[in-house]
DNA sequence: CCACGTCATGCAAGCGGTTACATCTGCCCC
DNA sequence: GGGGCAGATGTAACCGCTTGCATGACGTGG
């Protein structure tokens, strides 16, 4: 310990205002358990000394740290940060506060940070997806912290709040079919690496075999989470032989790089070619024409995983959370040429 | 201390091992001085137990918490969650954590979000802007907790790392005068309660100034930092008789809403109306005209404060770091019609 | 063969709080 | 007057880890 020697400490305080360390603490914590005179003149020496109470030894004391994890693929994409922003603001309201972390969609680095994160304390943590390995899944649960899976739902034990993916692509694709599509294609992040991709993929399959489609033959273009990548996506499509009438893609990002190469590249959408988002992020009303997406309620996602987290550190059981999306139609959906 | 009985300790590892506590630590802590022998059996007993140190108690005895606060307006703004992003990859790979906490632009709220986090034990705390009341400057001068002022540079002692917003909107204002406008408008954010707002206003002004113009003629209008206020603003704006010829903004996503705005009345840009972003995000590459604004470099930013922070945390000097912006003519700025 | 250095490990004293329990004081009532 | 009780405060035992110093084993050179 090399700490600061003139950093006034708990027994500083007692001894100027002449009472027990036990006095000070309880004049901080439970002020109405000490006489009002004392608990002034403790005060009046915690405010002349500079007093603040040592988070590392209050923690262990308390044996607790008042402190989540979260650890998301990255901040970068804004399909997460409005999430994470409403998360953040609803656990101040609890009086917790948000430890964070990246993996830039690597599971090795999530790892890492899990580890990382319960190592620096935190109480619960917020993690994205449910595909993780089973080594740290036994250490988390070794640990007994715990774990609440966002922006994805499953029918299952683990504690989840998000979105149905699956189906929520389904209503997409459907919609898309309705229009007269056969000829799919649906630029995704990699289904690897990224369960919620997979899931949606999945989901698109089951719409095009609910309209007597062959799943098989929808084209599937893999993908880094940019909007660049989304650009070079579509134009690899593009070049394709049996290119497609609609190319659905797995986030906004993606469906607005496919919008700007579009353009580029002379495309008309909706005209030769039908292009969808997901996640209606800011970005999906500013493209020109604007995007048809599907709306997820990030806010209420972020605000309800906090309280759901809330109550698992407080140890109550919780029920997972299924939240609804909305199909958004704007003007990039239109039949095939 | 109420913890959970089964989480495993130090000594519960040295037990198992047949060691000191000592050693356990040792093994983890500098594992060179430990034979290999008894290293691995350390080791496996720490996998077996599914052992991971206590924060608290590390904390309390080491002196220091390895974390670092970030306290910014919003992570839904994505001017800051790119520089976050890199500032976080950063602080890992110095073996630094990331407390976070957003402000909502409130000054109060960052006041309670700062106690918040030191109180947490970040040993350093990035902030946004210089503005900032003498009461908590005062508290954290006490504590002696190392400040460092991103996104804003100024000349002064503060340590700071970012852009001359003022010299950086000065040479959009020089380009757009350039062009022949002299009827200007700024959309911006309250200069009250955001100085990096206010430095730009004040940069506007010098360029007009410089140029010959009466800066007193510029028309700033003051709103929200989201894409419908940008909106908004841009209509009151084209409502007014003396119509702006070019409209400025201080943000990329503010010049989006403008832009939005502009399509829907039925605006040409850049025929009847030339409008300018300030941030260069993704989403200035994807409205329709791509849109003119200024390049800053915000991966580079997270990272130099990154950098300065450990330094400043261990007690070494640091320079403020200016970082270069530059002009990216795209498609929202003409002469005026 | 012994003095001495080197290296691995153990011992135990903190680190700065919280809190169960003990103590003390003053008061009420029988 | 003494038993009992309530409320304020003090005492000290933790909480789990790090680390300076002590210990003991072993090797080396004189």
């Amino acid at each position: 310990m090399r700490r600061d020697p003139d950093t006034p400490t708990l027994s500083d305080v007692a001894e100027v205002a002449g009472v027990s360390t036990a006095t000070v603490s309880r004049c901080l914590n439970a002020p109405e358990r000490v006489l009002e005179q004392t608990r002034n003149r403790v005060l009046e020496a915690v405010r002349t000394l500079g007093y603040a109470p040592n988070f590392g030894a209050r923690a262990l004391a308390e044996g607790r740290t008042r402190t989540v994890g979260a650890i998301i693929p990255t901040m970068e994409n804004a399909i997460f940060s409005r999430g994470i922003q409403a998360f953040q603001e609803e656990l101040r309201e609890h009086g917790l506060t948000l430890l964070i972390a990246s993996s830039s969609y690597r599971p090795e680095i999530e790892e890492e940070q899990i580890r990382a994160l319960v190592a620096r304390g935190a109480e619960g943590l917020l993690l994205i997806g449910f595909q993780r390995n089973d080594t740290i899944r036994d250490f988390l649960s070794a640990r007994g912290v715990p774990v609440l899976v966002a922006w994805a739902w499953q029918d299952g034990p683990a504690p989840c709040v998000g979105f149905d993916n699956r189906a929520a692509m389904a209503d997409m694709g459907g919609e898309v079919i309705a229009r007269g599509h056969r000829r799919l294609a649906l630029i995704s992040a990699d289904p690897q690496v990224n369960d919620r991709a997979l899931v949606r993929i999945e989901g698109l399959r089951d719409a095009m075999r609910e309209a007597g489609l062959d799943p098989a033959s929808l084209i599937v273009e893999p993908t880094d989470a940019s909007l660049d990548a989304g650009g070079l996506a579509f134009r690899r499509l593009w070049e394709r032989p049996d290119r497609p009438t609609a190319v659905l893609c797995g986030t906004d990002v993606l469906a607005a790089g496919a919008l700007v190469m579009a353009r580029s590249l002379g495309v008309k959408v909706p005209d030769q070619v039908s292009i969808t988002g997901f996640a209606d992020l800011d970005l999906a009303r500013i493209t020109e024409p604007p995007l048809t997406t599907m709306h997820l309620p990030h806010h209420r996602m972020g605000r309800e995983a906090a309280r759901m987290l809330v109550r698992m550190i407080a140890g109550e059981p919780v029920d997972s959370l299924r939240l609804d999306c909305a199909l958004v139609l704007r003007g990039t959906l239109a039949g095939p040429c």
